[in-house]
Formats: structure tokens, C-alpha cells, sequence
DNA sequence: CCATAATACTTGGACTTCCGACTATCTGCC
DNA sequence: GGCAGATAGTCGGAAGTCCAAGTATTATGG
């Protein structure tokens, strides 16, 4: 990724460039530059603290999901909805964590359509793990730019 | 992609869920998933947005940095430092803008190891229809929930 | 009651991103 | 000068996301 700790704050810079040739919404390409940022360091530190654990972002987010979840199991769409993802990456995300033994596919008992994806008991442990692990590093979120959160608000 | 308008907040579920469990680091985890989901959505729209004209946010990303550089042109590890990405999604990015004809790649006058992509005439007429469809449709930050964007701050 | 439409999921392909490894070139120090 | 180490960019491969299209099943309206 990326080497160098600039000496300068690329948003504020972007931002100048942005007003001095008069693109307008200069807030808004701000404030979608800071998001977009933001998300990218995040998610990267994420995915290393998880990496240990077998886990990625996407997949400890449908695994939370399904441990919260009354049965332990939710139809696939439910799971799409809720992480507000396409059906294909929910059918890749629990394609790897049944792979891993984390998760199984089991029928709808009226729908025939639908498939439920259920946590299994090592799924269970692993993404309690996971929790800990996350919280461990405050979510990424720890020393991350305060400007740059703060500017999120620009809307 | 996701089919339905939610009746709730997915991120305020997760944040009960979470706080019903004594996971910890609630606060961080909602600020997380608030940022991953507004990175989610957005990126969609800008996308969406620049179909029409053949580019993609990171390619705009770095048509934008050639424009607003003295020269018209960097060196690519300055355009993955700028824009924060690893060096080969820089050589990919600017591939397929020199594959357009929007960029073309010229040797460095003295460092013969390193590269620098230029925007070319058409490139610069590309970025600038693209900031306007942009700017047209505020980034896609028009009805973006404000409780997601302020919760971009409890960090 | 049955044809049509809607829903649920999967497959195949494109795109972006990352990491590891590799080549080429430059820099620094003995 | 010359060799070790840093730096610049690229290639191959893995993972994630999306779209378009296809199959299977359920819901609906005439």
C-alpha cells in the first residue's frame, strides 16, 4: 500500500485545487474524498487485525449478523439487506465461511426458494474472537484524523 | 445490489445487538459500519454517475490529480500517495486511462526508474465533464441520512 | 386454475484492491 | 569505484464487489 506519511493533508489539498478551478460542490467532493479515505485506512486495519483469525470485514459482518440473529440462522437475502451488499457477495461470503466451517446452508422449512445460512458452534467461537480482536484495536478507529471524521458532516 | 428500503436502521440494530452483548467498543464499531456503509453507497452513485462517461472514482480520482498538477503529469507512486492506494492498483488505474487514451505514460527526464502518467487533451475534457456530472448530483451525498454522516464523528 | 410476474439464489465475467515477488535503477558508504 | 540497500514500477494471484443472465419456486390476476 501506500509508503510515504505525506506532509501535507491530500483532502485539504484536493479541496484548494477543487475551489481554485471552480468545479463547485467543493464541500461535497470533500466530504466524499474524506468517506472514502476514511473507509480505506479503516477497512485495511480491519482486515489485518481479522486476518489472523481466517476473517475479513465483510466476513465477520454476516457472521455478527447471523450470531445475533434469534435462530442462529437468516434466509441469504436477509443477510444482503442487512449489510446492504448484492446477492453475489453474499452467496461468495457464505460460500467461504461454510468452506470454514463457521457457517452451513440449511432450506427454508416452507420456502423452498430460500436458503438459510446458519452459524455453526465454531462459528460461534470464532466470531466472539473476532469481537474481541476488533475492539482490541477500537475498530481502526484510534488516532485517525479527527478532521477527517469530523469533515463527514459536510453534507 | 440491495433490494429493499429498510423499515430500520440497520446500523442502530447492529449497535443493540452489540451493546446487548457486551462486545465493547460500541461507539467504534457503530462509527465503523456508519462509514463503511456511507463509503458503500456513495461509491455506488459517483459510479453510476460516471458510467456514461467510461471512468470509475479512482480513474477520476487520478485524471483530477493530473489536472490540477503544474505539469500535467507525476510520477505514479506520487499518484498512489496522494490518492492513498497500493502501487499496482496505480499501474491498473492508469492502464486502463492510458487504454482510453486519457493518460499516456513518458519517462522521467532524469530518474530513469520512475514514470510519470500525463493527461492528455482528451483526458482533461473527460475530467472536466466528470466533475460536472459530479457536482450535478452532489457526490451522491443528496439524502445521504445525517445520523450517518454525524455518527462519522464519535471516534 | 393456470399463465405471468415476482422472488431467491447461483453462475460467469468484469473491475478494483491488495500482497508477494521480480526487474531495473539510483544512492550511500566503505 | 563498487557493492549493499533503498526506490520505482510491473506481473501473477487472491479476495471482494458488482452486473447480466439463468434456474427454481412462489404469488397473483384473469
Amino acid at each position: 500500500m501506500a509508503g510515504v506519511r505525506l506532509p501535507f493533508d491530500p483532502i485539504a489539498e484536493a479541496r484548494r485545487n477543487w475551489d481554485a478551478h471552480e468545479w463547485g460542490a467543493t464541500n461535497q467532493m470533500a466530504t466524499a474524498t474524506a468517506i472514502t479515505r476514511a473507509d480505506q485506512i479503516l477497512l485495511r486495519r480491519i482486515n489485518v487485525a481479522l486476518e489472523p483469525l481466517g476473517l475479513t470485514f465483510s466476513r465477520f459482518e454476516a457472521l455478527a449478523l447471523l450470531w445475533f440473529s434469534r435462530q442462529g440462522a437468516l434466509p441469504l437475502g436477509k443477510v444482503g439487506d442487512r449489510l446492504q451488499v448484492h446477492p453475489t457477495s453474499v452467496t461468495n461470503t457464505v460460500d467461504r465461511l461454510e468452506a470454514d466451517g463457521l457457517v452451513d446452508r440449511i432450506p427454508h422449512p416452507t420456502d423452498r426458494r430460500t436458503t438459510l445460512a446458519r452459524i455453526t458452534p465454531a462459528g460461534r467461537r470464532r466470531v466472539v474472537q473476532a469481537a474481541d480482536a476488533l475492539a482490541e484495536i477500537g475498530f481502526g478507529l484510534e488516532g485517525m484524523s479527527p478532521a477527517d471524521l469530523a469533515r463527514a458532516e459536510g453534507a
